[in-house]
DNA sequence: ACTAAACAAACATCAGACCATTACACTGGC
DNA sequence: GCCAGTGTAATGGTCTGATGTTTGTTTAGT
């Protein structure tokens, strides 16, 4: 294994084995490289490597830090991943979204608070018939989002927000614009917010599955 | 930004636009570098870091491709991650797998081949009363893996792997020998596979259900 | 006590050298 | 003509050392 892998893992491995917690900060490139038995360029990119997945931080002047490693930051390197898987795949990830987000919703109808409640009915209320289509993905985000984070599971967010990518969304919501397909959407999001606010977890899953599934359908049409 | 993330992002835009496409060759590092106005230590750190990610494929002494982008290659980028998070985070974790692995058991049921059913089986011969933890671990990994790759759904099976690492599943199963509840986990895998031959969609997903839930309720008192 | 300048520590970047591996073309033998 | 072995060029892998930039801390002055 080349000397760059090998920091890699042993960095992981510290992270593991409890030796480095999260926040901690690590020791100077020029300290660890020499700990590590390698060169300073050869260790920064063991570290740009973890950095881009999350796992440390880097800041200049400063010092190399483990980040809070939350699921969350799992989204980002999912995303990333994602983005770049956009063209047949894409029913695909619809199916797995189709399993996740009535699920999810299912477990948010029984836990969502009603501040929550209140904030969905808000992004709403952003909306009317001269918004742009920019503005609709925006909604379109932080409609879903919310449902997500109220079903309280940081990984089921996580994993949920990376499969439904801003640049997915903003595809799909040029093609509703155009096929006048915006309303109906619009209507099934009330008909959620209603369902969860009833706490009526049965009727809130079947909601999203029919709401994915319409989308689905479209796409599968548009391909 | 810095140079370095500049670099990532042009490439990234680059795979994105087609400009480059799965299987292509990259530049040479020099060449490269000069065209993006880097120097060649900034951009290895740039490739170091989509190589991790599983976008690049480095081959020394040949030259950089990019990769297939298979969903796939998703999951071991995503393994890295979860299996540093491996605390009270965990049950976050059940959570998401006991959602998509039942559905995934019943997409798999209207799907699976002979061939398939056949190789559920072999895994389930390999196994006895002697049999050490590691292999249990390897046969527990592979059947999962089997059922996942029925339902024929590349990122299901993708973030279904991640989440259910190996470095998690060998802790729960070093639990569940001492608790003597191997016996009674590998009869729960025999009647999956037996719902799974006879096409049975519903009695599948119930039973990965109560499958995963006791795995999932002996964590809990285990915590 | 507060402020601002100086300092030190740490990461950011670069240039250039040399090593190790691989692919490929060439050559010689069959 | 075909194949195996060989050599070479191309390419990534690694190291060293220097310099720039940013940040946090200390210190001198008010």
């Amino acid at each position: 294994m080349a000397v760059t892998d090998e920091a890699i893992t042993k960095i992981k491995d510290m992270i593991i084995s409890g030796e480095l917690c999260a926040g901690d900060r690590l020791p100077p490139e020029k300290e660890l490289s020499e700990k590590l038995g390698l060169s300073r360029s050869s260790l920064r990119e063991a570290v740009k490597a973890l950095e881009i997945i999350r796992v440390l931080d880097v800041r200049r002047g400063d010092g190399t830090y483990v980040t809070s490693l939350e699921p969350k930051l799992l989204t980002e390197a999912m995303t990333f991943i994602v983005d770049l898987h956009q063209d047949e795949s894409i029913l695909d990830i619809f199916e797995v979204r189709r399993i996740l987000e009535p699920a999810a919703a299912a477990i948010a109808a029984t836990r969502i608070t009603p501040e929550q409640i209140a904030s969905l009915r808000a992004t709403m209320e952003t909306i009317d018939d001269a918004t742009s289509v920019e503005a609709l993905v925006e909604h379109d985000l932080i409609f879903h989002q919310l449902i997500t984070s109220a079903a309280d599971n940081s990984y089921l967010a996580s994993v949920l927000d990376a499969l439904s990518s801003s640049t997915v969304r903003a595809r799909i919501w040029r093609g509703l614009t155009q096929e006048k397909a915006v309303d109906r959407t619009l209507a099934e999001h009330t008909a959620i917010i209603e369902a969860l606010e009833r706490g009526d977890a049965d009727l809130a899953k079947s909601l999203l599955t029919v709401h994915i599934s319409a989308v689905e359908y479209w796409l599968r049409q548009a391909l």
